[in-house]
Order: C-alpha cells, then structure tokens, then sequence
DNA sequence: TAAAAATACTCCATAGGTATTTTAT
DNA sequence: ATAAAATACCTATGGAGTATTTTTA
C-alpha cells in the first residue's frame, strides 16, 4: 500500500476475510474453514484475526481447542452471510455471462437474412451457446443501422448503405437481387431485363430492397400484387400468380421446389452483406462468436446462391 | 497465493475491484473514480482490467478518452451496486460496535448497586459512549451469577459467593452490613450488635443479603416490615417506625438526611463485591471500558461509605 | 496426550506508486 | 493541444506457505 493509503470514507473492506469468517462460523472450528477455503489453517488465524483488528471488535470467543461466536459475531455473521451469498451469486452470473454458459445476445437483421442465412448461424451458436438468450430483431436496413448506432442491439447483419460514421460494417458477402419465377416460365427465354417486368403480373414486398431498386430502375413499374413476407410471395409465384423479385440471400429460406430465379442487372441490385456494430465498441465474446460463425457460414451460403441464379 | 491457491468453488472476488468499478460506472471517469477511492489513476485502471479479466468481460466500452458502461457492465452494475452499499452499511455498523459509538452492553447487578455505585459508573459510561445502549438487569447475586454463567449478560456486578467454575471473578471492593436509624437513635448508644435489634421494630428487605445474614446470625429474629425496596426501607426509619439492615454499598443512592448507618458486625455482614464475567470469554471493549469506570469510581465510593460508617 | 489454535518466519504475488505513451476530442 | 486512459516498470505490503509453540480437553 502507498504513502496516504487511507483517506475519506476508504474502508478497508476484504472479501476474503469475510469469507473466512463465515465459513468459521459455520464450521465452528477454524482448521475445518481453512480446509474449505484452500488455505492453511496458520494462513487462516491470521485472516480472521486481521478482520477482528479492522472491525475493532472480537468475532470469537476461543480457545486453542474451541471457538464460537461472541454476541456481536453472531449478529454480524446473520447480517453479513447473506450479504456474500448474493454477492457470489451475482458474481457468478457475470462470471458465466464471461464464460457464455448465461447472457444474452440482442441483433438486428434484414428480415431476408433472419429467414435463412441467420436461421442456420443462430442454430451453430446456441448448440455452442446453450445457455445464452438470443433477441433477434427484423427490420429494414436503416432500422438496424439505427438500432446499432442507439446500442439498442449490439450487432446489426446488413447492409451498410450510407455509411454512418458512428457504425462499423464489416463486409460479409455480395447479395443481389434476383427475379424468381417458376422454373419454365418465359421469363427466363434469354436475358433477365428489368422491362421484361412490365409483361408479367409482378409480385412485390411492399418494403425494402427489391422496392427500392424499382422505384430506380423501372419508376413506373406497378406491382400487381403487394405483399409482407417472402414466404407468401414465393408461394403465389408458384401458384402462377406472377413472377417477383428478392434478395439472393434470402432464397435459402424459402421453398423454392418448381421454381427459378435469376439475377436483375441494374442500378440498387447488388449489396454488399455485412455485419454492423458500434464503432470502437469491444464486442462481447458472444457477439465475437457470432460473427465468427457468420464468417464462416456467409461465403458457402454464398456458393449455393451464385450457382442457383448463375445457370440460364 | 500459494502452489495449489485455486480448488474447489473459490471464486476470487475482490472487494476493492468491485468497488472501483462501482465508483467508475457512476462517474463515468476512471479519473474522478481513482480521486474517490484515493489512488491513482493508472493503479484504478489496472484495477478495472484485473476485475475484467477475471469475469472474463468487457464492463467498460473505452477510448482513451471515455468510459461508458457495455450492456453487460450496466446490469452487473444494476446488481452489485446495492449489494456493495449493504455490505458497507454491514461493515460500518461492526466498526462502530468495535469502536465504541454502537453496540450494547448487557449487565446484570445486585439491586443495591444499581442504586448508587452502578448509577454513577453508567452515567460516565455513556457520556464516553453515547451510542451505547446499557441494558442492566436487578437481580439478586445467584441470578447475576447465573445469567453470566448462561451468557445472558456479559458483566455481572456483585459477590463471588460459592465461586463458579465457569465464572471469573474480579474483586473491586468490600461490602458490609450496616444498621440504619434516625441520628440520635438509642441504637447509636454504644456498639451495634445483633442482640440490640431485637429492641427495635425491624424493617428488612424480603430477600438479599441482609435477609440472609439475619438468618445465619439471629435465627428468630422477626422483622416487624418487610418491604421490597431499599428506598422504602430508609424511608420508613426516617419516618420513625423502626431501624433496618441494608449493605452499605447501597446507600450512596438513598436519602440519608437526619440518619446515621453504622457497621454490623457478625457472620456474612462482610462480603467482596467484584466483576463477573464468564471464564476466557474476551470481553468487548465496551465491557472493559466499563469495568476500568467501575475499578475507578468504586474505591472512591468504599471511602465515602467507610467514613460514614465508621463514625460512632 | 492429542488436537486445535496461535506464533514466527520466509517468500512471492499483487496493489499501488511514478513516469511515460497513446489516442480521441 | 489537451485531457483521459493505457502501458511500463518499480516498490512494498500483505497473503500464503512451513515449522514450531502453546494450551486445553
């Protein structure tokens, strides 16, 4: 300890000795308590006679054969006990949070990738993470760099889009968008364009990517049919509904038995996937697992997605 | 820490660690925090650090030139924070108990004491501890004795009598028997004796060490007034209804205006009153305090009572 | 006499200090 | 440029060890 060790209001409070002198009293001896604690039973005198000299007062009444609490010890040991249990109760929460047997992990992703790229990273990390609660959000881009940036979740899976200087991306695959239309439809008779749309009924998620590269690419294009969910859009298009439009990374989740798609060349088509965090935030080692797992899955998922919408 | 420190269930928390992060999580400065747990600012960082590592988490998302609290460090911070005031709380109320300014101190005397010698001792006892609480308990000597045997009180203040082994006793100054009457009573015509009472009406306290002296001495002596307080006794010979025997350590706390006490001679009329207190129990400091009061008010106290008494 | 606590001492880990560097505002 | 945190290094306290003594049941 330095020159001027204690000043206002320091007291000099040591977990250890208010162990020890827990375990004494419950033992009632004190080579017993020591044996508890992992130390000697020299080492562990010394401890609760150091606690004795702090507090000012003696804890045990004893003998070299015998000791048992005095009245104040009895009262301190019903105040203090409880006190220390909860301490390493919490104490060993956090300890787990560290270890990732307990925790939680709070992300924001594009409703495409929860459906699929996610569904598969999320089923890796809780087989690793058992004990870890997961809190996913789905919402549009700028929501997740949103909720990112207010660090109402600590990763974000998305695009980058401006940039937010608050925002760390780091980039995990390319995704484009692609037209999904049963697997023999004339669509598909030579190249995909996006005036070919104004032909066939067109099915559309009301918001999001896809939306958005229309309004750039074909502004007058008119959805016949709006819908929320991809799910229900893939389904229509193979009921013959019309034909859609989606984010590559997105296919993986949905059936896509009897049907096709190919990638829209255009303006807004191509992004770049990646994963969002606040900038300078040390990520938690779940989150780090996470995005470790994301890495490894996001380029094979890649693979599937190029040779599906490749072939024409 | 030696070769094998770490075994079952030890965790290593560290009080200071805990509270350096504490006082961090609420200023929002490492610095500020350092200044109010009086260390300096890097030994406060490795603190931190150490508290980290040891969790195995980030509770601090930093730059070098600011501090906030990651979403594991504001929930670790909502747990442990009340914890750590409660053990303050715990810990400061021992350090007062040890110091003096808290506590109690639980005493039981022989009701003659209580009256004077104890009523002037417990008046400086709680000038010099104010905080204190006294319980003090009027009992006659067997149950003083007793209810230090059992560890009901800590002090006891009377006669050793037959000496209990489990009772150490402490010896502070000699009590005798005395005869009280108006001063000009015939009894003050020559020496006091126990023959002469029979002459008198007698009041006697119904139990206590008169009583019994009377019976070992003057077997069929009959009190013409028993009554169950010294006050009342003393009271009733001013009044003229008779002469009583009280110890003279008694009658510093009573009315002895217009009256006279002279010693009785005889079997049991003398005994030592001391300090009672159970064997190689460590007495507190409140306890000590109180007996070094009494050690030096009661030779005092013998002196005014001798002078008195031994005036004839 | 044996078992349990206390004492004496030695040693190393760690808390805390000072000086300096880094980095973000 | 400045202020705050991190780093590096040194010192000394304290915690833990072993060996021994004391004391009481």
């Amino acid at each position: 300890m330095g020159p001027h060790a204690r000043k206002a209001g320091c007291m000099n409070i040591k977990y250890r000795q208010l162990q020890a002198f827990v375990l004494a009293a419950r033992s009632g001896s004190f080579a017993k308590a020591a044996a508890e604690l992992c130390v000697t039973q020299p080492s562990f005198s010394v401890q609760i006679r150091q606690l004795e000299d702090d507090i000012g007062i003696h804890l045990f009444e004893r003998t070299t054969r015998t000791c048992r609490l005095t009245a104040a010890g009895q009262s301190f040991y019903r105040e203090v006990a409880p006190i220390l249990k909860e301490l390493r109760d919490v104490y060993g929460r956090i300890t787990d949070v560290g270890a990732g047997v307990a925790g939680q992990l709070q992300l924001s992703a594009l409703p495409s990738l929860a459906f699929g790229l996610l569904t598969e990273v999320l089923g890796q990390f809780r087989s690793r993470y058992p004990g870890v609660r997961v809190l996913m959000r789905e919402e549009l881009n700028v929501a997740v760099i949103d909720a990112v940036k207010r660090g109402d979740v600590e990763l974000g899976v998305g695009s980058e889009l401006n940039g937010d200087p608050e925002v760390e991306f780091k980039p995990l695959f390319r995704d484009h968008l692609v037209v999904v239309a049963p697997k023999d439809h004339a669509f598909f008779d030579g190249p995909v364009t996006w005036q070919k749309l104004d032909s066939y009924p067109l099915i559309t998620l009301a918001q999001g990517s896809s939306d958005r590269a229309m309004r750039q690419n074909r502004p007058n294009l008119v959805p016949a049919i709006e819908v929320a969910y991809m799910g229900t859009a893939v389904s229509m298009v193979r009921n013959g509904l019309g034909v859609t439009i989606l984010p590559s990374s997105g296919l993986k989740g949905v059936n896509m038995v009897d049907l096709h798609a190919e990638a829209l060349p255009g303006r807004a088509c191509k992004r770049t996937i990646g994963v969002l965090f606040r900038k300078r935030a040390t990520l938690s080692p779940l989150a780090m697992a996470f995005v470790q797992l994301l890495e490894q899955i996001a380029p094979v998922d890649r693979g599937i997605r190029q040779r599906r919408t490749e072939r024409s």
